[in-house]
Parts: structure tokens; sequence; C-alpha cells
DNA sequence: TATGAATGAGGATTCATTCAT
DNA sequence: TATGAATGAATCCTCATTCAT
């Protein structure tokens, strides 16, 4: 992937360009839409004068696309990976996964949204050909598994089908990237609580010492609700 | 709704093609995507030999698609309605609501595909105006929030964001309906099963005489697990 | 013109229905212009509910147009030429040409209006083959080239090209239709004496006895003008 | 009016396309009318191998239509302005009016007839919203009647309706458009002094010294009338 | 006769891509 | 490298006309 079309290695500016093109694709779909997201938007969102350049720089659409859902996950990977990781134990590791997930969207929005919209508007896994960023959702479960089997061999989470419950996290995840297309004042903040407990209670074992909330009859964290719960 | 451009009632001819036309728009959908499913594919599907005939049918491809989302809308309430009143209290309901859902899914397995890739790659809802089906997925939303509430009022259900709680549950709802996309043979009532565990633990108040299974440290229903899981 | 496809004569009914449809064709052309006018909208204003009765009753649309603009050329002409024929003297046949061509577009406001939108619409002469209803036109022209021959030689009209004299009434006439189709209202009364002393001044001869009113310094019916002049 | 879709200024190879494909348009409407002008038939006639092109160069039909009005209208007025403006007097302006006026149509030909096709064949005032370019009709109409007014002024001209006479006068110089249309070989110098005589007839007061010629019972250029006439 | 269904050609417009400069 | 010009396929939609009933 680090070779341009002639085989050669890119250049300083031939990187920038393409670094360009990106930020400016991401700007668009995130605010026009996949669908209205032609090159010629794009190019003119991002000050170029001919979409031909966008075809130099590219392959094809296709490639330009990946390009983007590649530096978006390598940098979602890269700010999150760290916090995970620091957590120690299995359901601070799941709080984590999850508030450093929408801490990630908090600073990048229009990057989660523009890769949701891509996500959405891209075909399937039909019949046996993958969808074409399929993998990285497999792999984003995958890791979540290996997680979750970690915290229920270690006797921190209860028995349930780690994929089902995955597959779960994740989607409550992208939701949120979902309304924030919708509303870019969505409280990340109470989202990324409402969650962590929604699924701290959702996965926890009721071992002693890591007794359950609803089980001692108490509340952690109390929070006020409004009319607009 | 039954009256035709001309201002007649339909004949039964006419609702004949309708339908026939709608069903070729949900296999086409569901199978090639949303974005591949011009007229002309949707005409060649339903073995007609001119898309003058779809539009003769269908004033625009707008009023083909709001009639396909109306159908199935329709159809998935008329099944699962009767199913979530039929439940005493609200941890039952939310367990129909969850598990009618899914059951209507797997016998509806491309009507569901295709609203799903008409939901995503609809425009949605930016600035002012509204995504066009915005408001199926929040009357969805807002009769979730009815049951939690009723719920979390019996003291049947703990504290939390009943907004959060709605969209994650729809949230992973969709996203067995995406699944099912890729997998035709996905195993609906062990996710159905999955789901409704997770969602009882997520929800429940650790009230006397409805302690949470994970209290007790037994587990109701033992399921054998995979490696799959 | 009077057997119908089947070589039969035309039934009674199949006259009406012609003469129905011709008559929706009227009105919808006055009123959306001749570009709007498609089957569809004729046949609605007709109260019919199928567009395929005007075709069983026209072997085409250039039929139905034809019929349309002879209907009313003809009704025009029988309007008309009582008129003409009344008045004595070329001078006053001239005057009773205008004055009843205008009468008539009183009284028959959308005929009028819609004929000028047919011709105007259709396809000029071109080459060699001749416009579709230039004959109307065509014959019209030599009508009144006729009646400005008999003024010259009678010593009523001055010397002129009555081709160019012909024209040149007949486009003061068409431009009244026209703007009476932007200008529902406008004050017919006006133009028709306003054009009578028009072409009255420009058609006559210096003849004692039939002075021109500008020669004499005087003006036989004096207008007050306003502003909208 | 200067600037491409891109903001950009248009650049030489762009105007000289955009003037091609005018022309082009020119032609085929004067040929086949405004109704068979498709942008097929435009692009066949520009030697274009895609209709796309033109879109490429024109933001629409519209625009490409606005633009052939704007260019012939433009070269119409700085043709006939300075004639007029020469002119000593209003009869005398009248007159330059009316031959540059058949001047400019004898060496625009196709101009002059792609117009006529396009006023007429678009939708007129209708209710409330104006024609397309009926503006410039009127602006027409308004310069004629400031005209005849001034003349009306100076006692050069009789009293009559303003508003008939030059409205009469433009559908005369029309007509003479319209016969173009359809006989490139129409003598426009003897219209042109035909139609100049009539006027002056029409319009002139009986002033001492400005005696029209009928009063005098002499004509001043003895034409030989044809059986044409 | 009359209806509604069906056809297929033709309408303008959008778009990613290619190419000469 | 970068630009603007050009291409041609694909989009939805309109329409007069035909046909079976």
């Amino acid at each position: 992937m680090s070779a341009n079309k002639r085989g050669r290695k890119r250049t300083f500016t031939e990187l920038a360009r393409r670094a360009q093109i990106v930020a400016a694709a991401i700007e668009t779909i995130a605010e026009m839409g996949y669908g209205q997201a032609s090159f010629a938007q794009i190019a003119q969102r991002a000050g170029l004068s001919s979409t031909g350049l966008i075809s130099y720089h590219f392959a094809s659409k296709d490639e330009l696309i990946e390009q983007l859902v590649d530096e978006v996950v390598t940098a979602g990977q890269a700010f999150m990976g760290p916090r995970i990781e620091a957590a120690v134990g299995a359901r601070a590791k799941l709080r984590a996964y999850l508030e450093s997930n929408l801490e990630f969207m908090a600073s990048h929005r229009a990057h989660i949204v523009a890769v949701a919209e891509i996500f959405n508007a891209l075909p399937r896994e039909r019949g046996g050909q993958p969808a074409p960023y399929g993998v990285w959702h497999e792999r984003g479960i995958a890791q979540l598994q290996d997680l979750l089997r970690q915290g229920q061999r270690a006797g921190e989470f209860a028995s349930f089908s780690t994929r089902v419950m995955a597959v779960t996290i994740r989607a409550a995840i992208d939701a949120v990237g979902y309304q924030l297309g919708a509303d870019p004042n969505l409280d990340l903040k109470t989202n990324a609580r409402e969650l962590s407990a929604l699924f701290d209670r959702a996965t926890r074992s009721g071992k002693p010492g890591e007794r359950a909330p609803g089980c001692s009859g108490e509340r952690p964290r109390r929070t006020r609700r409004t009319a607009a719960d």
C-alpha cells in the first residue's frame, strides 16, 4: 500500500495530497452523506480545480474510500488501544473500551460519521463475496470477544454468548455515532456513563466482592433523571 | 392511500402489480443493496419488459420505497403488537419485544434486510430537515421508552436513561438484521435468547423476588458454549 | 373527414366524444400551454379515465390537433364572415374584419389562446414541407389581400404592398390573442377601436370625401389617454 | 456571468466550446423547432460525441437557452442601437427602428428564427408567474412606447394608444421573422420599406410641413406592384 | 365503446474515469 | 503534477401509442 501506481515509493507531496483529499472526503461524506459525495464535491471542498486529480492520486473511488477507512480506523485504534491496555481487569477494560470509543467520537466527529456513512452505504457481504470493510468490523468483534472471554475465565463476567454480547456492544457504540450524525450536540459523556453501566450490569457475574449494584439494593452513582431520559 | 393517480380506487390488477413490484424491490435491495437497486434491476427481477411500468404504477421512486417500508413496518407491527400486549409485566413485555422482533426477522428475512438497507442508504437528518423514515425509528424508540418507564415506575427495572437503553435495544436488534443480510443461516433463536437475557440483566432492579440470575450464582438455562461464541 | 377509421360514418356518440375531447384539449392547451398538454392532462380534464380513449377516437395526436384547429377556425369564420360581408365598402369591411376578429376573441378566449399556442408550438414550414396549419394562415392572408386590393381598385385605399399590409394586420390581431393569454382582463374594445383607427390611417388614400383624420387636423373620436397608454 | 461552475474564470477553450454549442443550438432550433431541439440533436450538429459535454459546459438546458437568447438580443441591440440614436426626430427614429430591425434579420436569419421559436415555445405568462423571456419583450415594447410618446409630445405623431401601436409594430417585425423561417428568400428590403411607410402613415400627425403623402395626392416612391403583392 | 395495463423510445442530467496538454 | 475537457454509461421519468378484456 505504500507504492504508487508506477511502482515507486510515494513522494512526500504525493502523500500530502492524498491526505488532503482524504480529509476533504471525510468532511464531505460526514456532511452530505455518502450518496452525495461525488468527486466533484470532494474536489471542491479540497480546493482542487479538477476531479481528475483525485483519479490521478487514487486508482479508483474504492481506493480512496479504502484509504479513508484505513486512516480513521488506525487513528481510532491508536487512541483507544493504550487506554484499554492501561485498564486492569476485564470489567475495567470493558469500561475503558466503551468510554475511549465515545471519547474518540467526541474529538473526531466527522471521521466517525463518515465511516458510519460508508459502512452503511456500501454493499454488505452477500452470497460469497465479503463486504468491503467487513474485515474491520469482524476484527473489532473478535477483539471484543477476546476481552469478554478473558473476563469470563477470570470469573468477572457471567456466562453468555460472547459473540452476541460483542455484536451488541459494537451496535450500541455505532448507534451513538449514528445519532451524532443527526445531532452534533449529543451529550457523549452521559452516553458513555450510561453505556458503561448498562454493559457492566449485562456482563457481570454475581461473584462475592464483585456484587452487582442491583443485588445490594444500593446504586453507586445515582444520576438525576430528567424528562428527556 | 387507496386511490391511484387518476383518483380512482385501485383495481385488483393494479394492487397485484404494485405488490409484485414491491416484492421485486425487496428482493433486489436485500440482495444487491439500495445503491444498486435501479428501476432497471427491479423491472428485470419482476419480469417486466420496461421500467416505464414501474413509473406507471408508482408516482416516483420515493413512492415505491415509501410503500415498501410501509408494508414491512405494518406487517412487523401486526406480528409483534399482539405478542407484546399479551405479556404481563414490563420484564415479560421487554422479552416479548425482543423475541417477537427476531421471530419476525426469521420469517421475513429479505424484508428486514431491505428496510435496513433503505434506512441506512437514505440521507440522515442533517441540519434541520429530518431523515425520510426517521419517524419510524423515533416512534420505535419512543414506544420502547414508554415500556421501560413503566417498568421503572413498577419497580421492575432499575434506574437508567431510558433513551440510551431504548436506543441500545433497537441497535442490538438491528445488528441482528444486519448480520442476517450477510449470513442467512444465522441462528435467530439463540440470538433471541441471548439478547433477552442480556437486556434482562441490564434493566432489572434488585428487588426481592425479582432477583437477577447472576445474584444467585446459578444460571437458569445453561447453554452449551461453542468455539463460535 | 366525416368517416371514422373503419370507414363508417361517425355515429352521434362518436361525434359527441370527439367534441368533448376537443373541448378538453382547448381548455388544457389554453391553460397550460401546448407543451404541457399531454393526453393524460386532456383525458383528466375531459373526465375520461384512460388516455386510450383519445387514441381510440383520434388516429393520432396530430389528428386531434387538426380537428381542434378546424373547429375553431370554422367557428371563427362563421362568426366573422357575415359581419364582414354586411359592411359596405373596403374601409368598412376592413374595420369589420378587425372588430369582428376581436369580438370573437372576447367570446372564445380559450379557443383563440389554444390555437395561438398550437400555431406557435408546432414546427414551421421548413425547406420544402409546409407548416401543419400554414394553410389556414395563408388562406387568411389571401382573403385579406383580396379585400385590400378591392379597396385599392376602388380608390379607397392608397398604394401599398397588400401582402405586407395583410401580414401586418394578421400579426396585430394575433398579438392581441397572445396578450389575451397572459392577461384575461385585456380591454378588447379599446384594442379593437385603436387597431381600426391605426389601419384606417395606414391604408387610406387621400381622396376627397375620404380625407384622413390627420389631414384635417381634427380627430373624429377623441379618446382620453391615460398614463397606461 | 463570466465565472464557470467551479467559480473560475472561463478559459478560452471553454468559451469557444460554449459558443460552438450555442451556435449548434441556434441552427438546430431554427431548423427543427424548439420542440425537436434535444441535447442529442444539438450535440450531433455540434459534432460532439456525447450529450454529457453540453451538461458539462452548461448547468442546465435553461442556462443554454438563456445564454443563446442573451447573445442574440445583445447582438441585436448593439446593431440597432446606434442606428436609432443617429436618427433625428421621432419619425426618423421610428423608421430607423424598423429598418435596422429588418436589416439585422437579414444578416442573422437563424438567430432571429431560433429566438422567435424559443419565445413562442416557452410557457407564457400565466396566472402570476411571468414568461421566461417576457422581460425582453416588455422592455422592447416600453422602449418603443417611449419613442412614440416623444413623437406625440413633439407633435410629430398623432394621438393614439402608444401601447397598442408599440405592440403592433413589434408584431409586424416578428411576423417578418416568422416568414423568414419559412422562406429564406424573403425580400427584406421591400418589407422594410413597406413597413416604414405603413407605420409612418399610421402614426403621423397632420401638421403643416409634415403632411402625409396620402394628403397630397402624390406618392413619393412609386413602387411597381407585382401579382405577389 | 371504454378501460386500464403495458410498451419502448426519448427526455435531461450525473458521474467516475480517461486523456492531452 | 495538475488541469480542464471529454466520454459514455447509467439514472429516473414522461409520453403517445397499442392491446387485451
